[in-house]
DNA sequence: CAGTTTAAGTCAGCCTTGTTGACATTCCAA
DNA sequence: TTGGAATGTCAACAAGGCTGACTTAAACTG
């Protein structure tokens, strides 16, 4: 253990944002606030036989439509035994299509379909009107260190993932 | 779905922090945000025969140590079968300790044993070690508004506890 | 005091989602 | 043509959620 206490070089405000009582309050408003966060598209999925992992795959193909299985892998951070489990229930009902790739015909890319593009909406849209909502009461610094902090609590190669998506983004 | 675009009153600067895109980074950098969060934990963790579960129980008892059983299940959100065979596990192990309550014998009050301290300060130091070098990288201002979005993605309830949890800290 | 409620624990069974290991298929590339 | 890569599949297992049913003991209440 150390003695919780630490200094900043920004010249005596905040002195002590970095105690050890900062720490666990970071912790724990981590853990409760990834609670609200999956809540909204959990009460969705759970009155199908769809779960979180479900929700995920969704989103990344949504997200970068024609990804290979092996890129999804890497983003989801899971076995491809785990992945395909989901992907296959997503495929034989109709949410995900699945196309034998043109160049490298070995590999499958994913996308998703009317239905699949139809609660992908719904999911994200609870997803999105919660953290809209928290953006808009925490205002636009906020949020600004918000994301800062975020990013410096990946690890490197998540970052590097993240930051991909993002720059591939609108 | 709505049209992505939100105004802010604050002056016309950053006036497109709410568009869609920006919500959908806040959403994908939680993801991976909280994958890095559990991470050095989880580590620790899989070499021994306890998982993420335990670590939950342990923080919170050593947070709040003479708990009831009935706050830690509140706390945690999870029904009191699935508490019950963390818990049962932990104290077969000697890590947690079951006190009969003094003024209502129904009640156990939990506390950690010298072992379970030992385990919580593993634990902990690693996810400390993390949020300390996240917060010293992305500076005070950072941090206030990463713990004011988190609190605001709360649920009212979890909220209330978090705050009750705070309060009660140093 | 009798009856009800509450706190905790337990048993059984189910689901999702992660894991390993083994193995087949297809196809690119040296 | 052969090795390796990408994908898919089968089986088995574990963690950690869940529900439902039930017991015990203590506390509360009419």
């Amino acid at each position: 253990m150390d003695d919780g206490r630490a200094t900043t070089t920004r010249g005596g405000e905040n002195l002590l944002f970095l105690t050890d009582e900062q720490l666990r309050q970071g912790i724990e408003a981590m853990f409760f606030a990834y609670r609200g966060f999956t809540a909204d598209p959990d009460r969705i999925l759970s009155d199908m036989a769809y779960g979180r992992a479900h929700h995920r795959a969704i989103h990344f193909i949504n997200r970068a439509p024609g990804t290979t299985v092996n890129n999804l892998l890497n983003i989801l951070g899971v076995t491809k035994q785990s992945l395909n489990r989901v992907l296959r229930t997503l495929i034989e009902d109709g949410l995900v299509q699945s196309r034998v790739g043109t160049s490298d015909k070995r590999e499958r890319h994913l996308f998703l379909t009317e239905d699949g593009r139809a609660l992908e909406g719904r999911l994200s849209d609870a997803q999105r009107a919660r953290m809209r909502t928290a953006f808009r009461d925490a205002g636009p610094e906020a949020v600004a260190g918000f994301r800062t902090v975020l990013e410096a609590m990946m690890d490197t190669e998540m970052h590097r993932t993240y930051q991909r998506l993002k720059e591939s983004g609108a």
